[in-house]
DNA sequence: GCCGTTTTCGGCCCGACTGTTTTCAGTCG
């Protein structure tokens, strides 16, 4: 578990699901699970808060900042005990299952006393829901047919993958549809995403819905209604395809771009106003009129707002921000000018040198490094030698290429200790020296911490290589005091990267704001191993984009001589 | 339980689809 406000993040969260589940209030509910997003993305360490600070955080009030306190001295919450004791961890997973939500988890636990999904998989076939209300045969088929969805894993994916779906399926709804495009977890640049929602325009949807469930990659076909269409791909993802009268894509697009929580901060503005916000636009209560739909700049700003990016939309501070005229201008890819991380075939990449630097001046770089890894990585059989013969290479190659500045340099590995394979005298030979972890994941937070904090202190490392060592899905984070670490990045112009390859990108967005609330620097780097993996860079920038990022906050947006000036104070 | 340029009380986002409830509750996003 990490910090101490994702674990009371967590128990808020839960709190929020089993007062669901014994009927408490809805508008209850939803207060704790919006403090507990709001605890959750606090800047501050809720277990060293007293009451009055505890105040500060936005939904906190009186009652859940005293629940913290108790928290912070008995390392729970009485009152979730306390319900804890009367609905058993395996209700709250039934609700896990697709279609079946609280209301329905409660009645299986008090009517049959099922309290897990694998005592409710052997309840449906054994005949014991037959006759409970509301659970007839198609409610039974869909159980089940849930259960083994969640069984095979099929959660969600990387955004690559759901990028790649959502472009075949936009490809041959365009030609059908006035507008078609993503929306949703995907348009918010999100990591992972668990269904793809497409949103189009038309008048008669008709046509859009039979094209959507006769493609190929179609498994299943979930709802198909008039308005709406589900389906589900033979590779397990979700897609939504909604259709809007042409007049509402604004408000639509609006709508389907969430996040939920954006969406009913954005919904509220419009109530206190007199308005009421849909997917079909933004009407005025009183009258029934319609007021705007057509775009979202004409929806926010009837709201008083200016246009909001999606990667900001999760109520993570955008609407206050707004507000106040202090939304940040956000990295764009066509801002960065060049890339400080990427490999060739002299150790793992598939394409030589030649072949990535051709890329690199293709993609248009002011500068490009090469950075193939050091010798303490023993598998990749790097040399003294092979180095300094790839760095006269690169010399040579430069040339050909009076439009691109090649810089040699290297990606390092940090020690069990944080040292790194070579001398100071050895690295200043080199334009750039990355270093990362590669091994030794699971030290514990003050040996990680130390490890970290000493590479960065090292005046011969530029760029802390993904900083986490995460790989989505399958493989946690690395466990460390983050705020030493981004104090030291700070303190010894040493930037954090943001690796833009879609399983890691890391460092991942909420901490790249809590970095930059240290001052420190950042880059999007590809880490390519080929050519085409100069793509991914559009997924690092959605990713410093949820992280507020500016261009100034990333070095590779910078013309080389800021860029070199920086690192040379480092 | 939280919150306040209409409020310290009375609100709290809105709509689509499914299944079974013959008029609507539950789930989802």
């Amino acid at each position: 578990m990490g910090r101490p406000n994702d674990e009371v993040a967590e128990l808020f969260q839960e709190f929020a699901d089993l007062l669901s589940i014994t009927g408490e209030a809805a508008y209850k509910v939803r207060a704790y699970e919006k403090a507990a997003r709001a605890i959750g993305g606090y800047h501050e360490d809720v277990s060293a808060l007293d009451l009055k600070g505890l105040r500060q955080i936005p939904n906190v009030g009186d009652a859940i900042a005293k629940k913290i306190l108790d928290y912070q001295e008995t390392g729970t919450i009485r009152q979730l005990e306390a319900v804890r004791a009367k609905i058993p961890a395996g209700v709250r997973a039934l609700t896990a299952i697709p279609t079946l939500g609280p209301k329905k988890a409660l009645v299986l636990y008090e009517e049959l006393g099922i309290s897990s999904v694998d005592e409710l998989a052997e309840a449906i076939p054994a005949g014991r829901l037959e006759g409970l209300k509301g659970f007839g045969a198609k409610s039974e088929e869909n159980i089940l047919h849930g259960i083994e969805l969640m069984r095979r894993a099929g959660d969600r994916v990387l955004i690559d993958v759901a990028m790649g779906v959502a472009e075949e399926i936009i490809a041959v709804l365009s030609p059908l549809a006035g507008r078609c495009e993503y929306a949703g977890s995907l348009r918010r640049s999100r990591e992972t995403i668990g269904d793809v929602d497409i949103l189009a325009t038309a008048d008669d949807p008709g046509p859009l819905m039979a094209a959507l469930v006769a493609l190929p990659l179609v498994a299943e076909v979930i709802a198909r209604g008039e308005k709406k269409t589900s389906i589900r791909t033979v590779k397990g993802l979700q897609v939504d395809l909604r259709v809007v009268p042409p007049e509402s894509y604004g408000a639509a697009l609006q709508y389907f771009t969430g996040a939920k929580a954006h969406n009913v901060r954005t919904r509220e503005i419009a109530v206190r106003a007199g308005l009421k916000l849909s997917e079909y636009g933004l009407f005025d209560v009183e009258s029934g009129d319609l007021v705007v739909s057509r775009t979202e700049e004409e929806v926010y700003e009837r709201l008083g707002l200016p246009w909001i990016p999606p990667t900001l939309r999760e109520d993570g501070g955008e609407v206050d921000a707004a507000i106040k005229g202090e939304l940040p201008r956000l990295v764009q890819l066509g801002d960065l000018r060049g890339d400080l991380h990427s490999h060739t075939d002299l150790t793992d990449g598939i394409a030589s040198l030649e072949d990535m630097v051709a890329a690199a001046a293709a993609h248009g770089w002011e500068y490009f490094a090469i950075t193939d890894h050091a010798p303490n990585l023993f598998m990749q059989r790097m040399t003294d030698e092979k180095m300094l013969a790839q760095r006269e290479a690169a010399h040579a190659l430069g040339e050909r290429y009076p439009d691109l500045t090649l810089l040699h340099g290297t990606e390092l590995n940090i020690d069990a200790d944080g040292e790194v394979d070579w001398p100071a005298e050895f690295l200043s030979g080199f334009d750039i020296c990355v270093a990362s972890v590669h091994s030794l994941f699971t030290q514990d937070r003050a040996t990680m911490t130390r490890r970290l904090v000493r590479a960065v202190e090292n005046p011969g490392v530029h760029v802390l290589g993904h900083p986490t060592a995460r790989l989505i899905g399958r493989r946690a984070s690395v466990d460390a005091d983050w705020d030493e670490v981004f104090a030291a990045c700070a303190r010894h112009r040493t930037v954090l990267e943001i690796d833009a390859f879609p399983d890691r990108l890391d460092l991942p967005a909420d901490l790249i704001r809590r970095a930059l609330r240290h001052g420190a620097k950042f880059s999007i780097d590809s880490d390519a191993h080929a050519t085409g993996h100069f793509a991914n860079l559009r997924y690092g920038v959605g990713t410093a984009q949820r992280g507020w990022l500016t261009p100034d906050d990333v070095v590779n947006t910078w013309p080389l001589d800021r860029l070199r000036a920086y690192l040379a104070g480092s």
